[in-house]
DNA sequence: CCGTATCCGATAGGATACTG
DNA sequence: CAGTATCCTATCGGATACGG
């Protein structure tokens, strides 16, 4: 079987995934988990390494992270405070299913752009 | 190896992972795969299978599917018009990297409601 | 039946500046 | 270094109505 709606059944598949793609289905998610996936990491050194995302939606999205048990993050009360953050155990378990995603993504590109480039020459 | 943005290759699959979000992250787009999965339907048929989504959003989600080549769009020209939309070849090779995630999704939204409740408990 | 246009509210997301 | 608050803009998405 290869459906995701055919019944009744797997109408609950759709509901689980529009839930995914409710929470890492932003802007910025995914990339943190990309960075975090290489281990635990600084709220700046996530900055740098994701590169164009404002301070501001960066916290946004490591506190949603956190919030749905994600990402831990850590707090060493020094001066200047240094914060780590992890991926939890069910949240490296989210790193292959990404992974599949993201092979479809490079796969399948190409073909994309192109019927793209068609699709709006036809729209002059 | 399991790891997301580990070096500079796999900074690619990043890439990847964005653009695909990009076309399928949006709020009503992966409901239409699962439902075309199935076979190719109607425009109203669509619309009710699908339930809750204005007449308006789905005509724009079907015309970016149509757009990246993932929809195949039919016009009868008959009275009243009929229209019947089918997923590509490529559009079809989606679902299985969504099922995987929505798999995921219904494996773990247990763990992740409850850590979201203990998070917001926390936050009194 | 199907598509589009218009209007409107809600939210995402960037820039900036201020605290500890 | 890390987090929060404020402001502002652009986009998302629903309701409605009209055209083919």
């Amino acid at each position: 079987m290869s459906t995701l709606a055919a019944d009744e059944e797997t109408r609950d598949e759709c509901q689980a995934l529009a839930q995914v793609l409710d929470r890492v289905g932003d802007k910025w998610t995914v990339m943190v988990v990309g960075v975090l996936s290489s281990g635990p990491q600084r709220f700046t050194t996530i900055h740098r390494s994701i590169g164009g995302v404002s301070h501001r939606m960066l916290t946004l999205a490591l506190r949603g992270l956190e919030r749905d048990g994600l990402v831990n993050r850590t707090v060493f009360p020094t001066i200047p405070p240094k914060v780590e953050y992890e991926l939890t155990e069910i949240g490296r378990s989210l790193i292959d299913p990404l992974m599949t995603l993201a092979t479809w993504g490079r796969t399948n590109r190409r073909a994309i752009d192109d019927a793209r480039a068609r699709f709006d020459a036809k729209a002059d």
